[in-house]
DNA sequence: ATGAGTGCAAAGGCTTTGCATTAGG
DNA sequence: CCTAATGCAAAGCCTTTGCACTCAT
């Protein structure tokens, strides 16, 4: 999707939940996308004019909310931030677990297929809910190697 | 493999390394092989008797050190603990999205092969180099249904 | 005017560290 | 003996909250 499409759906999203798409959401939605990987809180706030960092806080708190942007856990403390996958397409993470940057790469089709199948059955068994699942790949960026 | 096994791999794993297994240290292995699933630091002192909460931690970082235990990364920010895969036997994660649960969950051996031949071949191409592969389900448990 | 958005500072919550004490090789 | 392990309390670090101010409708 086109950065003007995404600024658009996400105004659509925010405005029938009654919510504002305010600068500074806008600038957020902005940085991520452009960056095309999950970004930490401080790497926001530097990629955009210094914004409070409760702020935007606060802002992602919304945003995630209305599923715009998603939390994405890599190797532990602290958080990262990208586009929901109805905005950026669905995609899986290379994440380094010494430094803990992040890749965006996409799998076969037949894969994803398959993985579905499997977990949808593994999930219905257990009685839980089948939301999505999240395969990501852990290893040594080329830096850290 | 069988809980006395585990505890003489480990034991042997820290001794090669210089390190000692101390009864603190068995008595975390020994909680979380019971366990059977990934748990945080307050499960852990909560299932054995007192241990100091600092105590958990750094044990935690030493077992972690010698691939003995591995951190769990779940719904965002509390950690969860469980024996590393060597000591378990590959598994993958049925996470609740709203408690944090987490259920262990074996996949075919075909699909995980398949997801292995992948991801190299991704790996490579990003100039990262693969160590494992993390593949979870995300949804609801039965409770929170 | 009225509620939402923003900034600054303070508070929270999980995790780590300092330091004195105890125990194991 | 000497280094590692343990407990308690204090410090750290990321994240959340309180409160006053500004902005948009």
């Amino acid at each position: 999707m086109a950065l003007i499409e995404i600024h658009t759906e996400v105004e659509e999203r925010l405005h029938q939940h009654h919510q504002r798409y305010s600068p500074q959401r806008r600038e957020i939605v902005n940085v991520l996308a452009k960056a095309g990987h999950p970004l930490t809180i401080q790497d926001i706030r530097k990629r955009s004019n210094g914004l409070a960092q409760s702020s935007v806080y606060r802002n992602l708190v919304v945003l995630e909310e209305f599923d715009i942007v998603v939390k994405v856990v890599t190797n532990g403390e602290i958080g990262r931030y990208e586009l929901a996958e109805d905005l950026t397409g669905h995609h899986h993470h290379l994440i380094c677990s010494n430094c803990g940057v992040v890749r965006d790469v996409v799998v076969p089709h037949a894969l994803e297929s398959d993985i579905d199948r499997v977990l949808a059955t593994i999930a219905r068994r257990e009685g839980f809910s089948l939301d999505h699942h999240r395969l990501d790949v852990i290893g040594k960026c080329a830096k850290c190697r």
